[in-house]
DNA sequence: GAGTGGTCTAGACCACTAA
DNA sequence: TAGTGGTCTAGACCACTCA
């Protein structure tokens, strides 16, 4: 009798082992506020070095899943994380996927526009050549217009854009089509009066405030290639972040 | 003659690296968008270990500093990270003193009383003898109060609190004084209609929303300390996020 | 003192980028 | 192809916790 075995190529050991562990502590395997095995049981465990294994650890403790102790080990942590909604650089379908509401995306408008002097200045751009993509975007959910979503993409990052494309996921688009990767963010909050636009654009009837989310989107070669402002019915609006001392 | 040297027993040399580094950066001695010395050079300027230059690349990236590109090398950033106000775990103090405005803490209450119900399940309190602190107090910035800050701390961790510490800085306090180490926070934000209480506090004519900021803040052994809900005045907040796609 | 995590080393090989 | 960062190893020593 033959076996075949398929021997997977594993690069990244140690984020396997990261997912590993995730799901065991997902499943509670390893129970909250327990300890994991040690740093040497694990390299046992999983045949590997200690670094790999601190690696692994290292990724579980900046996402939150285990809090590090020197001396003691690695407590398993129970804060729920599936609560996060909007935290780091999730986008509004991942969103609307988590809350499972009935949600719907009418594309307002979709241009390709020379930039304004300030958007130039945003969005970095020195060729008077270069032009950019205005999409508006708004959120429905439960048959109610929740959100305004106004992004500014660079031409010269993203050539073409379709209403198709704006109505599911310009991420999507972007990461899966176009084979670009976004590798940071900065997040700006703040809280604004209605502009005439979002009044005619969402349901605000007696709301006198929008929650304004400025986001710039970086690749990752460090430009930034987009420029998004997403403005919120206060009501529904909600920001979850995780803060953490790293060290290392 | 005889000189006295001083050496430092420096441990945590990749963090004396990083912090090299990021003063190299702030002086503009390496320009943003521009390539740091790759990390060979790094490991002759330092005279140590790659994986411990590594460490110290790895801060700067988390940290917003840098971002590294896989071939090609560290790309300085100069996303500034001096407007990041409220980000991670920052005080009410050391918020004020960034914005340099006049600033005034008015403690409107400090008692030592039994938790309820409600504060017991977010504090995890099993004991029916851990009585919990209730701290209140107006930020006032500008001779206008600003943001109400109600706290909820165990007694098991903070034995004794003082009106003076509260007007200073409780974490100063907690940090220094107890030499106990905040390890990370849980924040969520959310837009609320304001309360008879914040009406009473905060000098909010004209003003129909407060913006919410819950803070659950931890401990190094992972424990949950303190509990904090922040009432700001919406034309006054603003959050700053960064958010990075790690790897390792 | 035994066991834990934290730091550091010297070297190897791989994957990616750019000329 | 040369140079860059990414992964991994085996081992050393240190700092901390707890019995």
């Amino acid at each position: 009798m033959i076996e075949w075995v398929l021997v997977m190529k594993m690069r990244n050991k140690y984020i396997q082992i990261y997912k590993d562990i995730v799901d065991d502590i997902t499943k509670a395997t390893y129970q909250p506020q327990t300890l994991l095995p040690s740093e040497h049981e694990l390299m046992d465990k999983y045949g590997t070095s200690r670094e790999t294994i601190r690696k692994a650890l290292t990724l579980l403790a900046q996402n939150g899943f285990i809090q590090k102790v020197q001396g003691k080990g690695s407590i398993v942590l129970d804060t729920p994380r599936f609560d996060f909604p909007i935290s780091g650089l999730v986008s509004f379908k991942e969103l609307a996927n988590q809350l499972g509401e009935n949600h719907k995306t009418i594309v307002e408008k979709l241009e390709l526009l020379p930039p304004t002097e300030d958007m130039k200045g945003i969005l970095q751009i020195d060729s008077s050549e270069e032009m950019v993509w205005e999409v508006q975007r708004v959120r429905e959910i439960d048959d109610e217009k929740i959100i305004l979503d106004k992004d500014y993409i660079k031409s010269s990052k993203v050539e073409k854009l379709s209403r198709e494309v704006c109505a599911s996921s310009i991420y999507e688009y972007i990461e899966g089509e176009l084979g670009l990767t976004i590798s940071f963010a900065k997040k700006e909050i703040t809280v604004e009066e209605p502009t005439k636009e979002d009044r005619n654009l969402l349901d605000l009837e007696g709301f006198s405030n929008v929650v304004v989310v400025k986001n710039y989107v970086y690749l990752e070669d460090a430009s930034i290639f987009q420029y998004t402002e997403s403005r919120h019915r206060p009501d529904k609006f909600r920001f979850v972040d995780f803060a953490r001392r790293t060290k290392n």
